[in-house]
DNA sequence: AATTTCGATTGGAAATTCCTATCAAATGCG
DNA sequence: CGCATTTGATAGGAATTTCCAATCGAAATT
């Protein structure tokens, strides 16, 4: 088995083959012209053949000196290219970043986060992964994820995370609910009124359970919804009522056909909070960065729909 | 100016990016577990970014490392690659061949030759160039040619040279020359007459000069060949008669316009030899000894034409 | 003929890479 | 829960690689 040949054996025959001169290449390159010599020997022993006639004021490529010297300069520039790469992705302006999120919150958010990011940095790609915040906490710990955004609060202590705004919930009832001709609700109003809830993989799942447990409604527990517009459906056929995400609000319920009204709390109080998390110590947090700040941007933009962002 | 990755670090960090754990990349790479980690840390300070995001049983690559691991990749491929081509070519069977030729042998050998070659080394190139023989030489002496198809002998201590075949020269005369209805000719048959000859640049003209100095003919100095065209033009006008090889006048004279004829010699004593000469030490023994083969075949299937291949 | 230049060789120094041993922290198992 | 095992990092010393200056022999130049 052979030994490999070093990159810094690359470089030295390039400079040989380029200069035609042993002496003017080691200047180049910066060493005495023995070292030189004897890594480019070194070289022809480990490929075994001679890549360089040597006659005095005759120094050229062989054939096979000509073949790797194409190739050597190929293997350099790539490397080269490597180092420039890595200082790039590390500002985070370039590379690809797994993103995952829950369901109950990206498609609502992140169509016109991304176009954001796209303007913003152009060559730093997302890839975009769904699963419910319990699973997506565990992906991330596993790395399967290097960021995700989700409903805060979360637990874990290699974790970091930040907020990127408030979005306020609003009540959901049948158009045809004593609560559906209000302007606006406060939470003791939903005292002995039946709450239905996503099930207990979504953060949102304990904030409707507290909430409950705090003005006496009821949670119900015989029917939980999988997905935001289950609960709207369960709603709209008078299963009971509930509480949905702002953004979805604005983008399912004010364009849907009708048969639920969405109530404000007053005040705005009841609200989640999304954020950002990434694991501590995992590499990204350039990336992160620029992530955080676009998406508040993003936040920012979107105040009609009542997200307040974090600054 | 940042140091340069090494490729033994490359090869540990994809090692460990693809394992997902230090100590086993580090027994597949055959080091210890320390040294691997080193050297990855090293790589990581050379990049100036976290490739690696470590947690106990949380070991991936970060957004840097999955592009850093990509190109690093392709870098140790294309190493793998630049190690297997040498060896390949080294044993003569692919890469390119710089072939000089003289333009007075060239053109009526090397189309049978080169189709011999490509069948035999499919992956073997050649790139053929023409040049008097003279400079020829230099030029090969100055690495511009690999090798040379040339007249033999050559002076060159550096040189190294094979006969490869010996083509006998024909007496080339006008049709209405008295020796035209000759079967054969000997060379006292030229004695009193005037020989058209190449230039000084080409053996043949010192093979003609000798020739003439040995049996008496006149070397006829007013008008030299610029080619063997030139010379076959100028025998026909009956400027003078000339000796002309056994290619050339199985390609152009037996086909031409029959206002020369060309007679052998008796015993086909007159005659060149044609070889293939290359520098010393010049690394291009594989290749040289594939050409000398392939052209010795083509040569002894000429055998119509009157070549003597070398065994 | 004397001098300069070139690439190779030699001996020793410096830098890099390696090893073993160990540590601290996390995980797994009884 | 306590103990054993596993993991990646750290430390000290050894081995290997790469470097340097000096020198050599041969060729080219003056």
């Amino acid at each position: 088995m052979r030994p490999s040949p070093s990159l810094r054996q690359l470089r030295y025959f390039v400079a040989v083959a380029e200069t035609g001169n042993f002496r003017r290449a080691a200047e180049r390159c910066g060493v005495s012209q023995p070292s030189l010599s004897l890594q480019v020997a070194g070289l022809e022993e480990i490929l075994g053949a001679r890549l360089i006639s040597r006659g005095r004021g005759k120094i050229a490529p062989t054939v096979v000196g000509r073949e790797v010297l194409t190739r050597a300069r190929r293997i350099l520039d790539e490397t080269n290219a490597l180092v420039d790469l890595a200082a790039d992705i590390a500002t985070g302006l370039t590379g690809m970043v797994r993103l995952g999120t829950s369901p109950a919150l990206g498609p609502y958010f992140l169509p016109g986060a991304v176009s954001a990011l796209h303007r913003a940095h152009p060559d730093l790609k997302l890839y975009v992964r769904e699963a419910p915040p319990r699973r997506l906490l565990q992906e991330l710990e596993r790395g399967e994820h290097d960021m995700i955004l989700t409903q805060l609060p979360v637990a874990g202590a290699d974790l970091q995370a930040v907020r990127l705004f408030r979005e306020p919930l609003l009540l959901v009832v049948p158009v045809r609910h004593p609560l559906a001709k209000r302007e606006a609700v406060r939470e003791a109003d939903l005292a002995g009124l039946s709450l239905l809830s996503m099930g207990p993989d979504y953060v949102l799942h304990e904030q409707v359970a507290a909430l409950c447990a705090n003005v006496g409604a009821h949670l119900e527990q015989a029917y939980e919804g999988t997905s935001l517009d289950a609960l709207r459906t369960m709603t709209a056929m008078e299963m009971g009522i509930c509480l949905l995400p702002a953004l979805y609000v604005a983008s399912e319920v004010a364009r849907g056909p009708g048969d639920v009204r969405a109530v404000p709390f007053a005040g705005g109080r009841v609200a989640r909070s999304v954020g950002l998390v990434t694991r501590r110590r995992g590499g990204n947090e350039r990336a992160f960065q620029r992530l955080t700040e676009v998406f508040r941007d993003v936040a920012r933009s979107r105040g009609a729909d009542g997200l307040r962002a974090e600054s």
